[in-house]
DNA sequence: CGTTTACTAGACACTCTGTCTCTAGCACTA
DNA sequence: TAGTGCTAGAGACAGAGTGTCTAGTAAACG
């Protein structure tokens, strides 16, 4: 956890526990660390049990020098969440960008989100998107995700090889939401069965019974 | 709001100002306004900005007296969720039980729930669901949701009227995830098309294929 | 080598939380 | 109609959390 331990003299410690090389670097592992430490504590003590001196103490630094990094409780956890869907995303986009065709991209899209989904579910993960007063960042992380699903879908569509009665924002909403059912799922043979749904839903091109065989 | 307001003695107000005839009258009418402020208060500040005192002050009663309904904020605000759900699953109940075949309840459920969801959306409606350590209560509504709906689809299945390739279990999560997208929608027509796409899914008769084209 | 940055501990003035005590009025019984 | 128990209610208090500030130290930076 820490890398460097200096001297504890009588006021301060002045370098803190954990150091890197530089500033940035250090500044940055800190960061991570308050994050890493507010998630625990949600998925410990839930989303109202979360106090800034917990945090604090968890993370190795002292409260005041929290509040250096975050103004509020509501604040970090905001962040950690972010981060969370961030890392999602990042996993997401590879894994679309790395299919063949835009469907079959979209598909597993589908099959990656809802395996995320599923083990958010098994973690008991702390529903951080009910941070109401988020507002803003959430809402903006969400789109993030709803954009990701959009332009896969628009793609597939361009491609002919995904329905296209339906406009892509509203099946691509309806997609990641049927998605998501993979949380409230007992296996992850069920995860997979809907993310098999969801995928059937996409239809065969345009009304002709099957593109393809992309079995 | 208050119905009869009698004196102001030195010592505390000892009949609250909202009376009804009997206490127990009064007392369901005191948790009422209880669950009604928090509800509120977590709209607009959010579910970390509830506190007694707030609760206690738009409910009209002091903080003491709050204590002997709800032991902290956590409980009133799953209290409050909870009784949400439950008026949601009376409408839901009886838009499914007023329709005239298992498929047509099945469907009917889907609109309405699509609705509710969008409603729900419009109005950002506080997410209580991620109180995580609510848990068990919260954990009982959701299952008698899913209830709701696992019975419809099969009886839906039972009636043929259902695909039965699928566990209903398992169509039931689908579905029921699916239609929760119209709360993410912008207008009441997409949430439509949600509901109508969910609807799709169930597949005609012992549907073996997709959902669409089924000629 | 001087300046900037990062941090700590302690303190203060709040607010929120649980809990306890005491009062006054309803709701029964006689 | 009077007496008595039950309990809703107010106020007070100690303990915890919050947000801010100051004084002080030491490493990193340029």
């Amino acid at each position: 956890m820490h890398d460097v331990l200096r001297h504890d003299k009588a006021y301060g410690r002045c370098v803190p526990k954990l150091w890197k090389d530089t500033v940035e670097e250090h500044r940055r592992d800190v960061r991570a660390a308050i994050l890493d430490a507010a998630w625990r504590l949600a998925h410990e003590r839930g989303i109202r049990g979360v106090t800034m001196g917990l945090v604090a103490q968890h993370a190795g630094i002292s409260r005041a020098t929290l509040y250096k990094y975050f103004s509020g409780v509501e604040e970090i956890l905001v962040a950690s969440h972010a981060e969370h869907v961030q890392e999602h995303l990042a996993t997401l986009r590879e894994a679309h960008s790395s299919a063949g065709t835009p469907r079959e991209g979209l598909e597993r899209l589908i099959d990656h989100y809802a395996e995320i989904c599923f083990h958010r579910g098994r973690a008991g993960a702390p529903d951080t998107s009910a941070l109401v007063h988020a507002g803003e960042q959430h809402q903006r992380n969400t789109t993030e995700l709803e954009r990701l699903f959009i332009d896969a879908v628009l793609a597939a569509q361009a491609a002919g090889e995904v329905r296209a009665d339906i406009a892509a924002k509203l099946l691509a909403t309806y997609i990641l939401h049927a998605a998501e059912g993979a949380g409230s799922v007992g296996s992850r043979g069920e995860a997979a069965g809907l993310a098999t749904l969801a995928k059937e839903c996409l239809g065969s091109a345009s009304g002709s019974t099957g593109p393809t065989t992309r079995h």
